[in-house]
DNA sequence: TCGCATTTGTACGTATGTATC
DNA sequence: GGATACATACGTACAAATGCG
């Protein structure tokens, strides 16, 4: 990380989180964050406005910046860090249901934007937090970018595998949300009754070149999940 | 609109829609577009960074800036314009079923964070897309910040009369999105059945300067409403 | 109410680094 | 390896909103 501005944005959001503008629920201003860090103007505003974007603070004209109280326990939309960055306190549990490579066929190289009989890693898992059904997920990886995968990374972060050994950057996603009534199969796996509603999001996520790698669908035990999304508008 | 990265990010906006660049699913460079608008090389990045907040561009380095496809009729997170916005090309009705000036209670005073007895505009609408029940929403107005609302105003749009006639801009909102069964009212409402689940949205909207003035809750049809989140990893 | 100091917003210019093709 | 194109970083000037006296 020797980029100036990302070292900041690490820097000044450990400081939020640690709780020591807890008091007067402001930054200091640009000129003091510029002194502190011995950078440019436009440094500290690219950070400032990395932060801004996260949700986790916003700025007044001729006032200063200001943090934003920011619930917990939500699975946030705008700062994705998988499961256990949105649950940093609870227990999280994974138990892989299952693992494949299978072909793509005409609707899932549609969705996955590739070649017909591309290989596709297929993983269904139920997820846990604090030992209570949390949701059933669904996701498929393009083998081509994602050339290998075993129980022992799905069972953790297949994130923080891609990013941290495969060395590939994640860029950007669309997701869809909605709720569905549930099937036999999840409302048994997620101890719920048929018929009720559940949460649902339908993720699709390319790197920073563009290329789609991973898509998946979400089920959750709609009583205890609940999506953060911390927008401005710009 | 005298401020230059806005007027150009509203013109490519108007572009990417108008379909020239769908061919190449590319943008000129920036090179480029600096040269076509006459501005600074800074000025352009700042509008290529607000769409690509936006969800409607990434930009790869070395190589260029693309269109990112963009799923029609979801509510959009990422830039919100009302349901007008997000469905343009079908019709949009609001029946109102009540208005109404409220003191608030402790709890709503803790929601709406003003003092208890602060006077609050309530309404309570039902919408529809396309002759379609589509939500039934719950929304609180401070009236210390809204003065004045009538019927009329809030048949159309709220946000619209708030940002051309009180002149006030809008910030920021945080958004709590999860499903919950419907009760016996809202199932009436939107011509469902009981205990079906329903796709909930929390919103709690901020001024630029950081004042709250709306909280609201919207219970969405879930068999029409689908939000769309257009995120980047950044 | 007015004016001034503070603080963020917009805009320009320049130089160098880094990924892509 | 070279050309192209985006990314990072510095510096400067002035505009606009806020807040205080």
């Amino acid at each position: 990380m020797d980029v100036k501005y990302k070292f900041i944005v690490t820097k000044i959001a450990e400081d939020i989180s640690s709780g020591i503008y807890k008091e007067t629920k402001k930054l200091p201003t640009v000129e003091e964050l510029m002194e502190f860090y011995n950078v440019s103007r436009s440094t500290i505003r690219q950070a400032i406005s990395t932060l801004v974007d996260r949700g986790l603070i916003y700025q007044v004209q001729g006032s200063g910046i200001f943090l934003r109280t920011n619930p917990e326990g939500c699975i946030n939309l705008q700062y994705m860090r998988g499961l256990s960055g949105d649950f940093s306190k609870e227990k999280i549990s994974t138990k892989v249901l299952e693992l494949k490579v299978i072909k793509a066929d005409k609707e899932l190289a549609q969705k996955m934007k590739c070649k017909e009989d591309t290989e596709i890693y297929f993983i269904k898992r139920l997820r846990y937090i604090d030992d209570e059904e949390y949701m059933v997920e669904y996701s498929y990886y393009n083998k081509d970018i994602v050339p290998y995968l075993n129980i022992e990374i799905t069972e953790k972060s297949i994130y923080s595998y891609i990013n941290e050994n495969l060395k590939l950057n994640i860029g950007f996603s669309d997701k869809v949300i909605y709720c569905e009534p549930l099937t036999a199969e999840h409302s048994e796996l997620l101890k719920l009754k048929e018929g009720e509603g559940s949460l649902v999001i339908e993720d699709t996520v390319f790197l920073t070149n563009g290329l789609l790698f991973d898509t998946s669908k979400c089920i959750y035990n709609y009583k205890y999940a609940k999506i953060l999304s911390l927008s401005n508008f710009k």
